[in-house]
DNA sequence: TTGTATGCGTTATCAC
DNA sequence: GTGATAACGCATACAA
């Protein structure tokens, strides 16, 4: 059986009191009554039951990071840059996964509302647009931090990318070699991001004086397609077989070999920055402040551009 | 704040005892009382607190998944694969990275010896070769298995591809299509998965009348090249920038575009097996079997053959 | 500087 | 079928 800060007490010959201050370094405790409790510890191989302190402080010392699934470089960059963060100040960082599952996602949020965590960042999937649970938990004033997506009818802040300013970019970079309309393949309805990014687009293509047209609109050499994945433009591709798009442009990467005779812009998303703020609003709700729907946008970190090969 | 046992209790008139066992369903508890007891608690909104519950139950309800980064499919697929078999025996997973950071790794080993999980899969990484906190938790008696990789020198079992089998199957592939010679890149000192591919490519290609050369070894277009990973690969053409290989045979995926000319041999190994093999060896120990060294050895899943290009 | 006493929320062992 | 009560291991307010 592991021993107890009762263990240590008698053989220390003193009171469970004394040892525990003595282990926590309150600075009543005597240097000799220190280096007895700490001779016995490393003796008998003390360590401190966490379940135990949790009970009575209240504070697990942990943080989940909710997600769906860890294959997605969108949720594993932020959820490692986030680990770096909470270590650095005491905290584990633990990735909970519910893999779309509903039941599974609605496990993992009643666990959070049972104590297993301070405070959870959260890489919004699908299931958590409609998730009474989600809700639920941050009406209960459960600390909530969003990461990538947010859900805005959620008191709940989040981090996410300068969707507006990426969009800008993109479409500037376009503009810049000749193109001169954009075939916008967003989905408005899907989530927050397209929502965003949509409108983004209409504005940069007003301002850069490019026409924006529908995905089934015709194609020319001077027009480029824009999808927030890959994904979304290899259905666009399917759906039409004849289809040869000029250029594509992505908030992501594309997977293996662009289509031949096409530029290829993709644009990197700076997920360790978007940890960070995702972390100072975490911070900011264990640290009392009240919830708040704030949205912290960074600026993405590069467009990598990959030229046409013939 | 939040609701109690105790408040409960009050609320039914009835005490703390009686409420515990009616929501644990307890069969000597009257339907009255029961449907009582839980329309209280669906009033009051209860949620059990779980450190109180492992305080004296003594389990968490959790196992941990630990690993060095989640970028690499070799640790998010089986780290995946084992939430699912866990969350359907009523066990949480939860994943801790500690991205080859030594403090890390020690403070997450030293949490598990604190009592936050029951047991901890671990897909290795160089950290554990050496890591006197890993062999302290296993010789603890702390459940423990290893994933993919093996340490031979503690007393924790282990859930690997067939590395000898994958390596003779490779070869098998190698010689049908004409290969005379065998240039292996594997590094056998580097762990137990390279060691075992070491020992399996000199036994198949003496059975399979294949030559087996070093590194170093002069190219011609009868010769393939074997190795653990596309990195060693990488290092190795690098090494040499004149070397052009006329196949490459690894055990993972080539990223992106393979050498002009070169036939592509990858190797899909079977993360979902191995996971479930490792959940058998779990909660083997979970029910108290006593440890072993056993390595259970699933067979790959596929070999994609990617021919060359011109 | 140290000891005493109490409580955290649950489960479990008794009684009745 | 239900109630009283003692743990579980730790932290802390209060005494001394």
């Amino acid at each position: 059986m592991p021993a107890t800060l009762h263990d240590l007490a008698r053989a220390c010959l003193c009171n469970v009191s004394t040892v525990s201050r003595a282990l926590r370094d309150d600075p009543r405790i005597s240097p000799e009554m220190r280096a007895k409790v700490a001779a016995a510890a490393a003796e008998l191989g003390y360590r401190p039951n966490l379940a135990a302190r949790a009970l009575v402080t209240g504070r697990s010392g942990t943080v989940w990071f909710l997600l769906g699934e860890l294959s997605s470089p969108v949720n594993h960059q932020p959820a490692e840059a986030a680990a770096r963060l909470c270590r650095d100040h005491g905290l584990d960082l633990l990735v909970a996964t519910h893999h779309g599952d509903r039941t599974a996602h609605r496990r993992l949020l009643e666990r959070l509302r049972q104590g297993v965590a301070e405070g959870a960042l959260i890489a919004a999937s699908e299931l958590d647009q409609e998730s009474a649970e989600l809700r639920e938990l941050a009406a209960s004033g459960f600390p909530l931090v969003f990461i990538d997506r947010h859900l805005p009818d959620l008191e709940a802040p989040a981090a996410t990318t300068d969707h507006a300013g990426a969009v800008t970019a993109l479409v500037a970079l376009l503009a810049e070699r000749g193109f001169a309309t954009v075939v916008g393949l967003h989905q408005p309805g899907r989530n927050s991001v397209d929502h965003a990014r949509t409108q983004a687009l209409e504005a940069a293509c007003r301002t850069q004086g490019l026409r924006l047209l529908p995905p089934q609109a015709p194609l020319d050499e001077r027009t480029a397609v824009m999808a927030s994945g890959a994904f979304q433009v290899v259905d666009w591709l399917a759906a039409s077989p004849g289809r040869q798009p000029a250029a594509i442009a992505i908030h992501d990467r594309w997977p293996g070999q662009p289509p031949a005779g096409c530029l290829v812009l993709e644009l990197e998303q700076d997920f360790a920055a978007m940890a960070a703020a995702a972390w100072r609003l975490l911070t900011a709700r264990l640290g009392g402040a009240p919830p708040s729907s704030a949205v912290m946008q960074v600026p993405h970190r590069a467009v990598h551009i990959i030229p046409p090969r013939s």
